[in-house]
DNA sequence: CTTGACCTTCCAGTGACTGGAACCCCTATC
DNA sequence: GATAGGGGTTCCAGTCACTGGAAGGTCAAG
């Protein structure tokens, strides 16, 4: 099939597919006769693979090596584990700091009367309290 | 003073203070008769601001509106209200996001046992459960 | 006079795409 | 045969907010 295919059946855009390919993220896909990339089920398989990690957040380089893994039949489950509770706490690292963003943030909101008038407590501690 | 002291002062990086003005964020700074930029207290202030804002996650487009209302003393506290809620709901969103993947991350990383054998939920479910 | 810290500009790279231009291929229709 | 359309191809530029580095000018101290 053509990469049109295989992005509809992956879920991910011919564009992303191509930057894929680009990245070594996936083998440089075999060429018909007019040059068109040529995929087969187990192409896609791949592509669907990557399209799932990459919708967990896995980062490229991540997917990079969940993919060869994955390809490997005699990994151990312990690498792949180690992999995701990385990342598992990484996520958990960016929630925990959102959380304080949104607590300060919804601190300076509620004191900020939002009328027309000037003084805002919002732009005060931006300032750093004097202005 | 020179860029240097005003990084010290703002907390800012040198480059990432060249690369403020060159996006616009600040006015282009004095120049010295060496062609060395000059900072007044008063950049410096609107540099900290910029560092703040920054640090609480305003994106540089929401820093320029919130310092153009910083320095609009006319300003209506609604305006700099608004655009904090909508950061705000920014966040809120983020870290709904987050705590999803988080959960559905940290079900198959619980699901795997992480020994030396190669069966994998967390491969599994990436591959569509059915590798 | 040299060393070293500081400053200048410009260019390239980051991550993970995304958009667009310019062009080729294939099929169908007039 | 011309044309229209919907594929596909490559390459280049842009995104966001910096960051690193090269090549060179400036300044104060020893």
């Amino acid at each position: 099939m053509n990469i049109g295919e295989a992005a509809a059946l992956s879920g991910l855009p011919t564009k992303t597919i191509r930057y894929y390919e680009e990245a070594g993220l996936v083998a440089p896909a075999a060429r018909g006769d007019n040059g068109y990339r040529r995929y087969s089920e187990q192409d896609v398989h791949r592509l669907r693979f990557l399209q799932r990690a990459r919708g967990l957040g896995f980062s490229i380089q991540e997917c990079r090596e969940l993919l060869s893994l994955y390809e490997d039949k005699s990994r151990a489950s312990a690498d792949v584990k180690a992999i995701a509770r990385q990342h598992l706490q990484d996520i958990e690292r960016k929630i925990a700091e959102l959380e304080s963003l949104r607590d300060l943030l919804g601190e300076l909101v509620a004191k900020c009367h939002g009328d027309d008038r000037p003084d805002c407590p919002i732009l005060q501690d931006l300032a750093g309290s004097d202005g």
